[in-house]
DNA sequence: TCAGGGGTTGTTAGCGTTAACAATCAAGTG
DNA sequence: CACTTGATTGTTAACGCTAACAACCCCTGA
């Protein structure tokens, strides 16, 4: 029994025995060479048909310095925005050719992040996108060495590497707006954590908005995105007399919010106007439905994913700065005073 | 200027020569080799540490055969269930040592998972985790003759691969139960889409429990996960005269149905009652907060890491079949008739 | 004293691919 | 007809690592 059921898996060579030809005339029909007669690029091809060959992306990876796998580094893929937005990434990454390969961080500190980027580097990644809604992962960023072309996404101004992000003064500015213009004296505001860029620019939007208009900001509440912190403000907000109108910084803390005011006979929006942020898919039916900003996770990781490429196949490129719209959708939360 | 700034990456030869010995010694403290003197070792290591030396771990691969690389194929990860799963199996992965590596697949068929697997398995992962929810995609399993050692999450008795799934049958049974103790005469369900598996077991826990109380099962009203489908099977419920329970497939379809009540005047729980499963974070601030039966995500993913990894470093093993057992979650969305 | 044996280290040969270069052949050029 | 040119193919050498084996050390025991 010559050969017993070793059966290995057939490399290239054994392609190019079968085809009768070197294995570099295989490698070179893989690859797209120019130089190939056609009849011989079809006998290949049918050797490598019959024989079942699939390429060696490790051995590919070694020689050519390439593996073709991005690295994302993401915080709590469970929350909608940062899932929608690796969601994106991954898609446009797969689209455009190339695998990913994710680390999930529970908390975002210094530390962390540079572990995550270590390991993926390790890994021989080709590119990174850190999805860094922190400011410390920002600055974890600002002063890594690293070698690999990276990109943030809702990383502020994080240090030497190019971002992309959604406006989130702009969406501040936009929920604010809305509100004033119904007439409201001013807005109060339940604000992400201190530390997230996102919840810094927001509350930057509503003061600015507020500021605009001459009205006064109150404090804003301060919230953890959680409906239970939501919950909490609207608890706060609902034993105040002069509340009309607020802005919250997410759906899901708006949510808390609305559960609170429902509980205290506060009736939403006849009493108080509220509007969210991030347009998550349950919005639209929140009682009442939820006017909020919409952010286009989608478009961002898919932008990053853009950016990134570019620098990966075009050489050393300058930072970008991209930065996405949010757009205003309007439900039944609010209304005039 | 002997060198230019070429400064190529340190690879084990760098750390050999710094260290004065063979690269093959540098490779046996790489790898905890147990015979290499204690002074050598720390030679070596300090020859590291100068050099910021890191090990290639594609050439690693190359001559190993193994990445330490798992793939994890999914379904839509914007999704609550899939993306806490998915997050489980990646931590329990990080801490087993191996690296994951993602695809969303946007619409799971037969093709679209078998392109999934051969784009894994191409990248040379050396186990696979299927998130396959819908009955396709486990059969899509069950014929593919792929190398790989794989198990399936929710993938019913998909053929040939080991399986890690929540019991939705006893979910079903647990949600009816307990309206039905609550006296009602019967209960409506709200089903998800016919060619899920979880929807399917949740069905049949539910007509499970019916019949055990002796009771007729309505028609199911079928929905497709969304919040929107929700609402308008709501619709539908709302304009009987007789509906005084409702057992919703899962949570975001219980929102939509709550806000058609709303919409419609009818009162949960005065009037009817409902109760949820997967237990998202914002059901408990849904108005009124949701009676649900939880899913533990988290600890699917961790199983299936767990066999997977046991499949993979303890030789060909049985086939496994892990069930993890759901719980009740009391709230406010129902009451005694 | 010398054979035997474990601990420690070095040498050599791949892993499966692509890059660089050499070789061959047919077609055109003066 | 010798000579360049371009297309096509083959040969050889890496890529950076681990496995297998060989070599050497020092210690033991007869």
């Amino acid at each position: 029994m010559g050969s017993t059921l070793g059966r290995r898996l057939p490399v290239m060579a054994d392609v190019a025995k079968e085809a009768g030809v070197s294995h570099q005339t295989v490698s070179r029909v893989l690859n797209d060479h120019p130089n190939v007669r056609s009849e011989t690029r079809t006998r290949v091809l049918e050797a490598i048909d019959k024989l079942g060959y699939r390429r060696n992306l490790v051995a590919r990876a070694l020689v050519t310095k390439h593996s073709r796998t991005l690295g994302v580094v993401s915080f709590d893929t469970t929350l909608y925005g940062p899932a929608s937005t690796v969601y994106g990434i991954e898609r446009a990454a797969r689209a455009a050719g190339y695998f990913v390969s994710i680390v999930s961080l529970k908390s975002i500190d210094r530390a962390g992040v540079r572990d995550a980027l270590d390991y993926l580097a390790d890994q021989g990644v080709d590119g990174i996108v850190v999805v860094a809604p922190q400011r410390s992962a920002a600055q974890a960023l600002a002063d890594l060495p690293l070698g690999v072309p990276t990109v943030a996404v809702e990383g502020g101004q994080a240090g030497g590497v190019s971002v992309v992000c959604v406006d989130q003064v702009a969406g501040g500015r936009l929920a604010t707006e809305h509100l004033l213009s119904l007439g409201h004296r001013t807005v109060w505001h339940v604000s992400g954590p201190s530390d997230w860029l996102e919840a810094e620019g927001r509350v930057a939007g509503w003061r600015a908005a507020l500021e605009q208009a001459g009205r006064e900001a109150p404090r804003p509440l301060a919230g953890d995105w959680s409906p239970r912190s939501g919950y909490e403000a609207g608890r706060s907000l609902a034993s105040m007399r002069n509340v009309t109108a607020v802005f919250v910084a997410n759906d899901q803390m708006a949510l808390g919010v609305l559960r609170a005011f429902t509980e205290q006979g506060v009736r939403v929006p006849e009493q108080v106007s509220v509007v969210g942020f991030d347009d998550i898919p349950e919005s639209e039916f929140f009682s009442p439905p939820l006017t909020t900003i919409r952010q286009d996770f989608d478009a961002v990781g898919r932008h990053s994913i853009e950016v990134l490429v570019r620098q990966l196949e075009g050489g050393p490129q300058e930072r970008e700065r991209l930065v996405v719209p949010p757009t205003f959708v309007s439900r039944v939360s609010t209304a005039p005073v």
